[in-house]
DNA sequence: CAAACGTTTCGATATTTGTCAAAATATAAA
DNA sequence: TTTATATTTTGACAAATATCGAAACGTTTG
């Protein structure tokens, strides 16, 4: 719960998350989407992961992204608890 | 939608709202359920408000808080959104 | 006035974000 | 195999941000 409120806690993480909707990416695919340092995104994914919200698979040299949407039912079912 | 998630971002506000969930309190009672001084629980609640997820309101001395769930739809959208 | 309630300000500490350089890992070419 | 190239992660570091408590402040009540 806490690292999954933490993960979600960045502008660039949760886009990372909008932009794996659309289909699996490698590191540096996604770092190209933005305007930051590729450690930097490997960074944001590692915590991203730690969260399970992306799993990741090697393929290769490179090492493919998956977004992994599950964990956000323990989120929703306390949201909507709290709304009773 | 950033403060709100950096509003969620906190055991200490998440258990605050959760508290408020059986009943509206004032700051000082708040403060009692927990091991943190007053002027902490003061800038909890005051994130929590610059959320919308409470609303205060002045009663004589004290100030009495209660819960507003109505902006977590926002979030529940955007991860149902994530879901497809 | 004096006491109770809550907030604000200030300073110390801890966490987070980002960059750079160096180090693994994998593929392809000489 | 050796060399070169590309991808990704790791480490050290500085800057920005968050957390918390102590003291001071403004309000309200008795």
């Amino acid at each position: 719960m806490n690292l999954l409120f933490k993960a979600l806690n960045d502008p660039i993480r949760r886009q990372i998350l909008e932009i794996l909707k659309e289909r699996d990416m490698t590191a540096g695919d996604i770092s190209e989407q933005f305007d930051v340092g590729k450690p930097t995104i490997s960074h944001h994914l590692d915590l991203l992961r730690q969260a399970h919200l992306v799993s990741s698979a090697k393929d290769g040299q490179f090492v493919v992204y998956t977004l992994n949407t599950t964990v956000l039912d323990e989120i929703m079912k306390w949201m909507l608890d709290l709304k009773k």
